[in-house]
DNA sequence: TCATAAATGATAATCGTTCTCATTTGCATT
DNA sequence: AATGCAAATGAGAACGATTATCATTTATGA
């Protein structure tokens, strides 16, 4: 029910695909994903769901302020759950593996660095493009890229 | 002849396109241009250049190290000459005008961040979204987004 | 239950970008 | 200066991610 209300009071109707989408981001199997992403895990899970769809949804969502949309590299768009606590991204070149991190000092010195020169923040993007020097990176393959 | 020995010494052929493209950076008009900018720029000024060249000069330009590439919000990208100091961005939602700035704690912290993990850092992209409160870009619309 | 507006799925369209390939060009060599 | 050839170009097709269109289906409130 939790889902179906949270759907609600974010002024949407409580439908199918919506509850799905909704379900394999809370379900917390992968953190991050892209719409093409959800849309096979969605069909390999037996679900009757257009792309069309799941690309409105995702939308909705993030202007719901459910999901969080982030542009890494590589053109697509990935999807997070937003759960309130901001953070960044540390993105292996190799893998995709995504890590996130948090620096207060960081987030600090950008609204400082905005507000001297006169804008008024919105937010920000912040990625750090990497490689994992952990030996299991360098034999996964960007399965979930 | 400046413009023709950087491209000799990147490795590249002097040809016409590479070095308008390469001009229209180093005028300084502008900073930051997409690729259909430099394409409808050299146009206008009677170029006979193609599309296709265009997006192949700026890559090539970008592996030569003379240009970076940034992924603005907007799913196109900007480049911009490459003039050796590293800086980050703030760009601005409403008229599209893009400020530059560069703070040491926050590099600083990045790659501490980033190390504590156990990456080792290729690079990193970050860009503040925001509004300029000034007066003058409220009535700009973005004709150079 | 029913009506109605909203949501969906299939598909076409769009946008930025890359690829293909026939033609042209830069440039080193005669 | 003329020649040859690999590299570069331009036109347009192809591509991948995303959005728009539109006829059909569905959730919800009277």
């Amino acid at each position: 029910m939790t889902e179906s209300s949270s759907l609600k009071s974010a002024g949407l109707k409580s439908t199918l695909p919506r509850l799905r989408v909704l379900g394999l981001f809370e379900e917390g199997r992968d953190r991050h994903l892209s719409a093409e992403d959800v849309y096979r895990r969605l069909l390999a899970s037996g679900e009757d769901i257009g792309l069309a769809t799941v690309y409105r949804v995702l939308t909705q969502f993030e202007q719901a302020g459910l999901l969080l949309r982030h542009h890494f590299e590589g053109g697509k768009s990935v999807f997070e759950l937003n759960q309130g606590e901001h953070h960044d991204h540390i993105v292996c070149l190799q893998c995709g593996r995504v890590e996130e991190f948090y620096d207060a000092a960081i987030e600090a010195r950008q609204k400082k660095a905005a507000a001297e020169r006169g804008f008024s923040v919105h937010g920000h993007s912040l990625q750090i493009y990497a490689d994992c020097t952990r030996p299991r990176c360098q034999h996964r393959n960007k399965e979930n890229s």
